[in-house]
DNA sequence: CAGAATCCACTACGATACTG
DNA sequence: CAGTATCGTAGTGGATTCTG
């Protein structure tokens, strides 16, 4: 049995899964992952900017933390799929909700950043 | 008028606010302005193991992106307080989804760690 | 109390080279 | 094609100090 998980804890390791979902990639990745399996070339051209190196390390987080699940077909050349887990698909979900709300509210956010510039400005009041 | 966002594209502004939302500390913020203003010492004792620094900085961040709107009473000793704007009700809505993901699927996360050994460990490069 | 400024350790990440 | 190993660097973020 564990503790109820409070993220406001900071030694509480449902910190951990937060900073995964909130890491640079997941997010992204888990989105294509929705459409079902999805091959390691395929995923490298889809999430644009991402390196070899990366794409690699964050599918090892998400297949540790049991959101992903690694097929490695034995031919030649190799051939590896990912695909989400039942936990995997519950976080796509959410993963996809951020990346529509994000997509939602963009025009809005740019149009606040043209007015008020990108640099600092000083605190009214 | 803007391009729609892409954030599968390495060069839409549309990363930066995917990197706000998954920065280490917005989320937890977000959650917690929900209940209404709240001034910066309370945020700093809810939000646990957050620095003076971050706290500052990540409510700049948080402000400039227009999701929360800064109000300093004139007072001695300072008083200042934090809101979310409508933009920010939003995304906290957002934030607090994610955070209630964490809470309602830590139990299984952690079970299935505690069988294949040390899951999300951001130590482990 | 709010927060700016400085210092600096750490790590996230990209680039590159190499293996099967 | 998929993946590992290594290295260099920019950025993150904590501790501390200083201001009004």
């Amino acid at each position: 049995m564990f503790h109820p998980a409070d993220p406001y804890n900071m030694n509480c390791p449902s910190r951990d899964l937060l900073d995964l979902i909130g890491g640079k990639w997941a997010i992204l990745i888990l989105c294509c992952l929705q459409q079902g399996p999805v091959r390691t070339g395929a995923l490298m051209r889809q999430v644009g900017g991402i390196s070899q190196k990366m794409l690699t390390q964050t599918l090892r987080d998400l297949e540790q933390a049991g959101f992903v699940e690694r097929i490695s077909h034995p031919e030649v050349p190799p051939r590896v799929e990912y695909r989400l887990t039942d936990l995997g698909r519950s976080l796509s979900d959410l993963a996809r909700t951020i990346e529509q709300w994000v997509v939602a509210h963009y025009p809005v956010i740019m149009g606040r950043r043209e007015r008020h510039g990108p640099g600092v400005d000083p605190a009214e009041g």
